[in-house]
RNA sequence: GCGGGCGUGGUGAAAUUGGUAGACACGCUAGACUUAGGAUCUAGUGCCUUCGGUAUGGGGGUUCGAGUCCCUCCGCCCGCACCA
């Protein structure tokens, strides 16, 4: 046993620390490759075990370009603002900032751990005010910012209030989500300055605003829509109401269509594509004007071809119009209505299977068929999408359908499906009827035509809809970036740059106030610091650190600025990113906003983040179970021992006393005293559990803890394991049971190098052919695999190099040091210590260079065939790699086995392909 | 309901992108060494069988040739959803 794994882990890793060998310099001599982690937050529970997954995958690649001669920029850090750390301040009484810096410890000592080759001097901590400094920054930037939809690009606000002072509202091209009613140059100037404020506010990229939001009460703040799932809180799982209150929001609506545009060019897998699209969620429709006695009801569809079908319209129970319309004999029942829906959320609105609603009194006119048509309210019908209004079509919509068969209402309908088979309610599809000019048309032309109608009638408008909201941007917490905003007779004001960082204040209680303010609030010393001000008490949301995080590792130093101008250039966007797909729609998106945004006030020179991104799959548990027995609580029985006449209760048993599904049973009985004096039905001596794969959690006694593995087996091995696993964004069970192939495969990695005495054997003699070939075959397929993060392949690669040349007993330097770097990046520590002994006076291995493949090692002067009669492979036979089709064809049909596979029969076709293959056609 | 992905031995998985299915491992079986084996080494291991047949969720198709392409059905996973 000379292969000290132990000793080895630790002698390299501390050669590294000593030399410094991870230090990145900005040199921008150097082509650049940026590597980078979605950075953990720390949690009290330490390090999860699916994070190490993708860093090892990272790391593996961010070494192979740096041996390929990159400046590799591959930092790491920690997304530190949070709410379960303020929750364990409020049960524990420890200040965040101190759990923080503990949490953080521990992960950076589990990191460590596992060999990863992480510049530390470029940390980023999103909790520290050295770097919400900048967050805050980059917030006032976006409060002081509007955005041109006729250019696409942000400016700031400046540029706008120069307008309303030169033309008003007029000719104005800042987008905005709010109604602003039109007015002069004159106007503006007589506005008060709470007016002109109010106004500005519509339009800046971070604004207040009354809203309903989602109110977590539990947690006691607000989410944001991407924190929302199903109608809880995506942290806990608490109920989440809507709730109307004055909050934070950026305007990333915005950026809408160029969010949407850009993911065109991006590296992402096509299914996170999708996720994005589907959140942006655009829809090109019509707005089309119904009037209702001499008020209009605007409808949006995104099918106004089907206009002639419309027979009612349906208002939201929240429409502003309702009060309006509504006929005196209707107002009772519709107020009743109203109420009933108040009573429900949301999500049981959409739930509802029932078909409710009510009829208003009210009539509309249909703008081309000049029918009138009722109006009704329901709660099918949501506020929040379009306009809060729809004109039903029943014969084409499932909803519509029943409920104009509850109400009685005519259906028209306007498609002749005599051609389409199967044909159902909803499918929009067929030759129009029923329809006046689009009789006989088709969809194509319908929509353009009845679009120009619309248009020509002055009733309607083309008009594209985006389903994205902008992102609240409050949270009533204490553990957030606070906002750099001061207040003054209902006017928000930045608060002045070089009052940055706003570091939270220290609070009595980490509680929010009774009148749900957040626990800033509580120091009113700090809130009144500024005469005649008083201080924003919200804080951000978590996403605000994570959303640029990704910049200040160029720079992570800067004081004068988040990040050198230069420096961002030349570090560009991350090259490669890694992490989970839970991020598709949130993290993802913000950050892509944040830097389109920075690209617009020329800050940086790139506007998306990430020009690749890989996703890692989840690593799940492999579960073990023994079966309890019903009748004798006491015995157990191996799993194969179970008769249907047995009734047996399975139970977790935790899998470190489990080995190959074999149940160490003295260990059982200790584990917990319950078991103490447990009998066993066994199985040729053995008690086997039976195992399923669960989510890696503690109540299922399935947690494998890196820390334990890197003991027994050591960093290298649990780095290649996780990557022998298969896949990377494959979610696959962790069985440490396959661990052992690795670790054998290290040690004879090991052996080729060393001695049973640990003494190096190698020599200079030349190598032959034979061993050049092994190598370079192997060169070729782990440089292919790590541009493809197909680490599965290139483990297994490795170990049919080694398996070969032990076969050949290989002792050659001239192989076996190219061999040695090229497994540094999966196995670095072995092969520093490797680097170490063949190399007199070595700098780290980590700086040597990655082995060229050479092709000329791989040329083959034969090549095996596999013969195939009718498809059917059934020798093999070799032949000149240049020889002559021709002869090959006469040779082959010659050949003794291959006339008996024949048998006799006449040749049809003789099929050669060069290098690969030969089938026989009979 | 719509969209996307997937389905290969007892297990994790390979398969040069249409060309020898199951590489590489785990597990299992047998043997060697050994006081011992949960160490190491050797051989075997998809299934059925004597030649041989048959196999990539089921069925069909294209092709000289299909795990790979097309159609269809089944199953699993993910995302979206009374979205107008």
């Amino acid at each position: 046993m000379s292969y000290n794994i132990t000793e080895i882990d630790q002698w390299a890793k501390a050669f590294w620390n000593e030399n410094k060998v991870y230090e990145v310099t900005n040199d921008t001599s150097l082509p650049k490759h940026y590597v980078l982690d979605m950075f953990p937050y720390p949690s009290g529970a330490g390090l999860h075990v699916g994070h190490p997954l993708g860093y090892v995958a990272s790391d593996i690649y961010a070494r192979f370009k740096k041996m390929q001669g990159f400046n590799v920029l591959h930092p790491m850090g920690f997304d530190s603002f949070g709410l379960p750390t303020e929750q364990y301040a409020i049960e524990t009484g420890i200040h965040p900032a101190d759990a923080t810096t503990k949490n953080i410890e521990t992960y950076k000592k589990q990191i460590n751990n596992i060999g990863y080759n992480y510049d530390w001097s470029r940390e980023v901590i999103t909790s520290d005010p050295k770097y919400y400094k900048w967050t805050q920054w980059i917030f006032l930037r976006l409060f002081d910012s509007i955005y041109c939809y006729e250019n696409q690009k942000a400016y700031s606000i400046s540029v706008l209030i120069n307008h309303f002072e030169t033309h008003g509202n007029h000719n104005n091209t800042a987008f905005t989500n709010k109604e602003v009613p039109p007015f002069s140059a004159e106007e503006w100037h007589q506005f008060s300055e709470k007016e002109k404020n109010d106004i500005l506010m519509h339009y800046r990229l971070a604004y207040v605003d009354y809203a309903e939001v989602n109110w977590c009460e539990a947690l006691g703040t607000v989410l944001a829509n991407d924190e929302v799932i199903n109608g809880k809180s995506e942290r806990g799982g608490h109920p989440v109401v809507k709730k109307t209150m004055k909050q934070w929001f950026l305007r990333i609506s915005a950026y809408a269509q160029r969010l949407l545009d850009n993911l065109e060019s991006l590296e992402f897998t096509e299914s996170l594509k999708e996720q994005q699209r589907n959140w942006i969620g655009k829809s090109q429709g019509a707005l089309i004007d119904f009037k209702c006695n001499e008020d209009t009801i605007k409808v949006y569809t995104t099918r106004p071809d089907t206009i002639f079908g419309s027979t009612f319209v349906v208002l939201s129970p929240e429409h502003p119009l309702i009060e309006k319309i509504t006929s005196s004999d209707f107002k009772t029942e519709v107020e009743a209505y109203q109420n009933y829906c108040k009573t429900k959320s949301d999500i049981d609105r959409q739930a509802e299977k029932k078909v409710t609603g009510q009829f208003t009194g009210a009539y509309a006119t249909n703008p081309v068929t000049l029918q009138k048509i009722p109006v009704y309210i329901a709660e099918y019908v949501l506020m929040g999408y379009g306009t809060g209004a729809i004109m039903a079509v029943p014969a084409e919509d499932e909803r519509d359908f029943r409920f104009a068969k509850h109400f009685e209402i005519p259906i028209v309908e306007i498609f002749d499906k005599s051609q389409i088979t199967n044909p159902e309610i909803g499918d929009k599809k067929g030759i129009y009827i029923n329809s006046d000019f689009l009789n006989g048309l088709e969809y194509a032309e319908a929509h353009t035509k009845i679009i120009n109608q619309l248009i020509q009638l002055q009733v309607g408008e083309p008009k594209t809809q985006f389903r994205i909201r902008d992102a609240g941007f409050s949270r009533q917490r204490y553990w957030g970036e606070p906002m750099p905003i001061l207040w003054k007779d209902g006017i928000a004001y930045p608060l002045p740059e070089d009052q940055l960082p706003l570091m939270n204040p220290e609070v009595d209680e980490i509680l929010p106030t009774e009148d749900g303010s957040s626990p800033l609030a509580r120091n009113q010393k700090w809130v009144n610091e500024i005469e005649g001000y008083t201080r924003e008490t919200d804080t951000m949301p978590a996403f605000a650190g994570s959303s640029w995080y990704f910049l200040r590792y160029m720079d992570p130093n800067n004081e004068q600025h988040f990040v050198d101008t230069d420096l961002a250039k030349y570090w560009n966007q991350v090259d490669v990113y890694v992490g989970g797909t839970e991020h598709a729609v949130g993290h993802l998106l913000y950050s892509r906003f944040f830097t389109n945004f920075l690209y617009d006030i020329q800050l940086i020179s790139f506007y998306e983040p990430f020009k690749r991104l890989i996703n890692q799959g989840m690593i799940q548990g492999r579960s073990n179970f023994v079966y309890r027995s019903v009748s004798n609580p006491n015995h157990f029985i191996s799993k194969n021992k179970i008769t249907d006449a047995q009734q047996v209760t399975p139970l977790h048993v935790d899998v470190n006393i489990v080995e190959n599904d074999v149940l160490d049973t003295e260990a059982f009985k200790k584990w917990r005293h319950e078991f103490a004096n447990a009998t066993f039905e066994l199985e040729e001596g053995q008690y086997i559990c039976g195992w399923e794969v669960e989510k890696m959690s503690k109540s299922k006694y399935n947690v494998v803890n890196p820390d334990h593995i890197i003991a027994k087996y050591g960093s290298d091995c649990f780095r290649m394991y996780e990557m022998f696993l298969g896949p990377i964004e494959l979610s696959k069970p962790w069985n440490t049971a396959g661990i052992e192939g690795v670790s054998k495969f290290l040690r004879k990695f090991y052996h080729l190098f060393f001695n049973e005495a640990g003494e190096l054997k190698i020599t200079n003699d030349a190598p032959q052919a034979e061993e050049l070939k092994i190598l370079h075959k192997l060169l070729k397929k782990v440089s292919e695999d790590i541009e493809q993060f197909s680490f599965n392949t290139s483990v297994s690669a490795f170990m049919i190099a080694v398996n070969e040349l032990n076969q050949i007993k290989c002792d050659k330097k001239g192989i076996l040091e190219p061999l040695c770097r090229a497994i540094a990046p999966f196995a670095p520590h072995l092969a520093e210590h490797i680097w170490s002994k063949i190399n007199p006076n070595p700098s780290s291995i980590v700086l040597a260079s990655f082995p060229k493949f050479e092709a000329q090692f791989l040329i083959e002067n034969e090549v095996e065939y596999p013969v195939s009669i009718n498809g059917k492979m059934r020798l093999k036979l070799k032949f000149n790699t240049d020889a002559d089709p021709k002869t090959i064809e006469t040779e082959v049909l010659a050949n003794e086995t291959v006339q008996k596979w024949m048998e006799g029969k006449p040749l049809k076709k003789f099929i050669f392909v060069k290098g690969r293959m030969i089938n026989i056609v009979i």
